[in-house]
DNA sequence: GACTCAAATACGCTAAGACGAATATGAACC
DNA sequence: GGTTCATATTCGTCTTAGCGTATTTGAGTC
């Protein structure tokens, strides 16, 4: 599975920036969809889309279509020394307080009778690990 | 030890360059003249200067005055994830087949009888793990 | 003080990337 | 086919960061 040409430095570009940090750790282990990063995150469609374009570029996302929904989930990146540090990043990410607060507003959101109202018509996201 | 304000984002920022990433796992664990860091890597000495001041503002590596000369090591970032993530980092470079070469030659010239011209008077690299 | 040498910094330029706003794609439904 | 809705992409602008070149700092030596 291991890419020949992936540079590790891709992987780090990627974690450089705080908007993709927060999509990385609101994901965490679950499947999520696009419009919920908008309505969770307080950032603009476009914003997200081009953060997740990037995600996937660098191979540490995937993208599954779902009629008109797109739903994101972290993936291994094609290198293996970048799977393992790309890990070890998941694990302290989850543990940040500063991100928490996004995953808790998410399960508080999506576990709620009903959807906010931009979200009415939304999949909820999947937990990858139940 | 650990800062409140240090943002894991500067880690990433500081791993996101080709050059940085050379110098931190030519590094390794050991203590390295800037000097010797021109000659190996054959980059300019400003270039130099420049990246392993940024990665001092990042917390990953510290300075030691010797004379006119300056020794660089690794340091541990002001952040326990950082510093988690960092020594996965570390352990992912010491592996890799392209900053291996790098550091083979470091150990080539400076275990060599005698330095090279220009690091005829360098204080060559100290073992800090032995 | 004047000179040398190692390292750091300043300057000007260029490229990359982040952003908001507008527009394009593409699937579903009538 | 036309409309709607979710997502992706384009465009123009601004900021960040990398680079080579030149200069400065700062420690040692005479």
């Amino acid at each position: 599975m291991t890419k020949k040409n992936y540079n590790i430095e891709f992987l780090f570009k990627a974690l450089a920036d705080r908007t993709r940090l927060r999509l990385i750790s609101l994901i965490g282990d679950t499947e999520v969809c696009v419009c919920f990063f908008v309505v969770i995150l307080k950032i603009s469609q476009p914003k997200i889309s081009r953060h997740l374009a990037y995600l996937r570029r660098a191979g540490i996302v995937s993208a599954r279509r779902e009629g008109k929904w797109m739903h994101y989930r972290l993936a291994d990146p094609p290198d293996e020394h970048a799977t393992r540090i790309f890990r070890e990043v998941r694990a302290s990410l989850a543990e940040h307080p500063e991100f928490q607060r996004d995953r808790e507003k998410l399960s508080a959101v999506c576990c709620a009778p009903n959807l906010p109202v931009q979200l009415r018509r939304a999949p909820r996201p999947l937990d990858l690990a139940a």
